[in-house]
DNA sequence: AGCACGCCGACT
DNA sequence: GTCGGCGTGCTC
């Protein structure tokens, strides 16, 4: 009897690839392990066995699989059943999945090396320029890449010159597979036996005597070692001595000293013993209560809770629930809103138990969080994540939150699998029977309207904890204001009078600006030219800490110009205003107080949030300017002003959900504001004070805004009345772009009439050199999704026949934000 | 996605 | 004549 297998191969290619296994390989395999596959002709590939059986296919012959890479699966029957779902919901192959849903070191990669057989003199035999070249490297370094083999003779394609070699018997070339995952050594040292006594120590001591340094480093370890009786870990040496990492060298190398490693968990929490006393209010206890009655009929619950009603608090009692009954949940966030100050309070709960996982965290770290998850150990019975985190090898998960459900981050864009974590964890939560909370101030519509047409319940909690009032918000006409010569900069006189008053109170100021439009270009005042990427149809923008004209879309840059570059003019200046600008403006205004950035320059690093965080925690901040980060679940004591610099941008940006986004970001970044007892202020400037939105901003009505935007989705066939699926078409050809567009529009046009939209050129058409085209396919929520795919993968195949259309490439966008 | 195979222009 | 451009087809 032969056993094969079906692997799933971290590629784009929609099937599976079935492999030959031994008889002896088929009793230890078990699906959901890893195996390293040779695929085409030179390449090895790690792949995760979906199934095994005993179909031996029939059109070509399987070939045997290279290794096993798992001694027990990796990757869960739930996942594995996961993964098709997302594969088929979001239209792309199960190895996109794959390669989103582990982390990149368990995926091995193979690289060919080429290493020298044997001792040769290359004159022995008939060697041309290029293989005695490579012979001589290979004598040098035994070990060389094919990589580094195309350095060495210069070109591109060496496997010519390497066959020959190969032929020749000169050389060999080998596939390695190797694992990217490296356990976290620490370095400690300790004293060599001979040194040990009592004795030993004084001839150690007398041997330094004429070097000082040294002599301190040993004098240092002993006194560390009086201390405590844990192993020194040589880190710690070199600071308590305040010696360099030379000079401890010249001690190892002298024999002095023994260096050693330990292998170390990445996540050993060291916090104070876990605090369990939360204080509820009687709305909370009351949300609380109608959460449960609603798990307990298996209901998905939209929690809507104005900012500062004490969310978390109810998070929290629901985790602590969970672990109670022996299960596991995950805490999903925003990228952007997983900030210290949150994981710090999990922390406090739940102690060691809390694991985090995202995209910040190195490779290695993610490998650890996953095998903890696997393993169902006492840590990571929590795990605050990211989008991503859905795909842990969760085995009996109870939980999962979703916090500030709103949030469009928690779709992914670029590269497949475009999913949108809120939706996948539905369905995953459905999978487990597990329970599942979408939390937000201001609930996405499509969940609002969810939970309206009960298919979510819905619990309200709509007074802030305390009952902190909420605060104050004030419409400032900036157009009126400019007549009235009442601006300074971008700052109206309103701005400027409250800034002062929150000073003088010694309070907190927060400025709100938004990125979208408001990159600094540069213009000529004479012809109006901007200079412009040549690769991207847009306008360079302006760094001011590099003096750099840049593009955000290819990264082209070059330096800031003098003269305008069309017509030589020197009267140029910059036009829009970042948070850059905003800040130097308030320096030259308030030169007294400290003020900070929040952007993407600036939080740039592992810790660069953090960093500015805590000095506004502390108060060494005074004014704050940042973008949309700002908005997301930070807890500002001291802040009692907010000012929205513009909020025009936002509303006119084109796109459906631009007026709903608004909505939501304005009134978050009001919640800022005023959050202990005395009440807070907002200021929001705008050219367009009398807008619909800004007017629901300022009396906090959500219903109102609800209900007005969910007429014009309605009325212009939008989510969540209808479902999207973008067609996006890219090439370097401008007209093939608009041919390949053309053609698959009227294709799909033809089956689904009316509800194609297109194409159309996005607001950016060119990146990179690259042309863009969009088709948008709505469908009504009646049509059937298995259905519409099937069609459309019909279609798709037909398109991908046209040789004409090779070069296009089409990304197919399933619900896209 | 990679990668090899294959057919056309610009170079020693 | 060769090198290398990227169009085309395939990978169990």
């Amino acid at each position: 009897m032969s056993y094969f297998i079906d692997v799933i191969l971290p590629l784009p290619l929609d099937k599976r690839f079935t492999y030959s296994i031994e008889a002896q390989e088929a009793r230890h395999l078990q699906e959901g392990m890893r195996v390293a596959v040779p695929f085409g002709k030179s390449k090895i590939y790690s792949g995760v066995v979906a199934a095994i059986h005993e179909n031996p296919p029939e059109v070509y012959e399987a070939k045997p699989i290279s290794q096993i890479l798992d001694e027990a699966p990796l990757v869960t029957a739930h996942q594995l059943k996961f993964w098709k779902w997302i594969a088929d919901y979001y239209m792309c192959s199960e190895g996109d999945v794959l390669r989103a849903a582990l982390p990149g070191a368990f995926l091995l990669e193979s690289e060919s090396i080429v290493q020298l057989l044997k001792e040769v003199s290359p004159e022995d035999h008939e060697l041309s320029d290029e293989e005695y070249m490579v012979v001589e490297a290979l004598q040098r370094q035994s070990v060389l890449k094919i990589q580094e083999v195309s350095q060495v003779l210069e070109k591109k394609n060496v496997l010519p010159v390497l066959n020959s070699l190969v032929e020749k018997e000169l050389i060999a070339l080998n596939q390695e597979i190797y694992e990217q995952y490296k356990p976290k050594k620490i370095r400690y040292v300790r004293l060599p036996s001979k040194f040990s006594a009592e004795a030993g120590m004084h001839t150690l001591l007398d041997e330094l005597e004429k070097a000082p340094k040294q002599r301190e480093i040993v004098l240092n370890f002993f006194s560390l070692k009086a201390q405590s009786s844990k192993p020194v870990k040589a880190k710690n040496l070199l600071k308590k001595s305040n010696s360099s990492a030379a000079i401890l060298k010249s001690l190892l190398d002298k024999g002095f000293l023994e260096e050693y490693y330990l292998e170390t968990d990445r996540f050993n929490y060291t916090g104070d013993s876990p605090e369990t006393k939360l204080n509820f209010s009687e709305h909370q206890q009351q949300a609380l209560e109608e959460i449960k009655t609603y798990f307990q009929k298996d209901e998905v619950c939209l929690l809507h809770g104005i900012t500062s009603s004490g969310k978390t608090e109810i998070y929290i009692r629901l985790i602590q629930e969970t672990l109670e009954k022996g299960r596991q949940a995950l805490y999903l966030l925003p990228e952007i809103a997983l900030t210290a100050q949150l994981i710090q309070r999990l922390q406090n709960y739940f102690g060691e138990q809390v694991l985090i996982y995202h995209s910040k965290y190195s490779m290695n770290e993610r490998v650890e969080v996953y095998r903890h998850v696997l393993e169902n150990d006492n840590k990571g019975k929590v795990v605050i994540g990211a989008r991503s985190a859905i795909f842990l090898p969760f085995s009996n998960l109870g939980l999962i939150v979703i916090d500030e459900e709103h949030e469009g981050t928690f779709k992914q864009f670029d590269p497949a699998p475009r999913y949108h974590a809120r939706d996948a964890a539905v369905v995953l939560a459905n999978f487990f029977k597990s329970n599942i909370i979408l939390g937000s101030a201001t609930p996405s519509l499509e969940s609002y309207f969810n939970a309206q047409h009960n298919k979510y319940s819905l619990v309200e909690l709509n007074r802030r904890y305390g009952n902190v009032l909420l605060p104050e918000i004030e419409i400032v006409d900036i157009k009126k204001k400019h007549k009235k010569k009442q601006m300074t900069g971008h700052f109206s006189d309103r701005l400027l009078e409250e800034i002062k008053e929150a000073l003088k109170e010694e309070e907190q100021v927060i400025l709100f600006q938004n990125r979208r439009g408001f990159s600094p270009i540069l213009e000529c005042n004479t012809c109006g030219h901007s200079p412009q990427c040549p690769n991207c149809d847009v306008s360079l923008t302006f760094h001011h800490h590099n003096n750099q004209l840049r593009c955000h879309y290819c990264g082209y840059h070059i330096a800031m110009q003098q003269k305008c570059m069309a017509c030589g003019s020197p009267d140029i200046t910059t036009k829009g205003f970042g948070t850059e600008q905003i800040e130097t403006e308030l320096k030259s205004l308030f030169p007294d107080h400290k003020t900070g950035r929040m952007d993407q320059d600036t939080t740039r690093g592992k810790y660069g949030y953090e960093k500015i965080i805590n000095a506004f925690e502390q108060q060494e901040i005074d004014i704050l300017v940042g973008t949309q980060m700002l908005t997301k679940g930070l807890d500002f004591r001291h802040v009692s002003l907010v000012g929205i610099m513009n909020a025009d941008n936002l509303l006119n940006f084109p796109d459906f959900r631009a007026h709903e986004r608004s909505f939501q970001l304005m009134l978050q970044v009001a919640g800022r504001a005023g959050r202990t007892k005395k009440r807070g202020k907002v200021l929001i400037q705008s050219y367009n004070p009398y807008h619909q939105i800004i007017q629901q901003v300022s009396t906090n009505d959500y219903a109102g805004m609800y209900k007005d935007q969910l007429e014009e989705r309605y009325n212009y066939k939008y989510p969540p009345y209808y479902r999207l699926i973008r067609f996006t078409l890219k090439s370097r050809d401008f007209s093939k772009t608009n041919d390949a567009a053309d053609w698959l529009a009227k294709s799909l046009s033809n089956i689904f009439r009316e509800n194609i939209l297109g194409p159309e050129f996005p607001p950016i058409a060119r990146i990179r050199n690259e042309y863009y085209k969009n088709i948008l396919l709505k469908i009504p929520q009646q049509q059937s999704l298995g259905k519409t795919k099937t069609v459309v993968h019909k279609i798709m195949t037909s398109f991908r026949a046209i040789g004409a259309f090779r070069s296009i490439k089409v990304v197919l966008n399933v619900d896209p934000v």
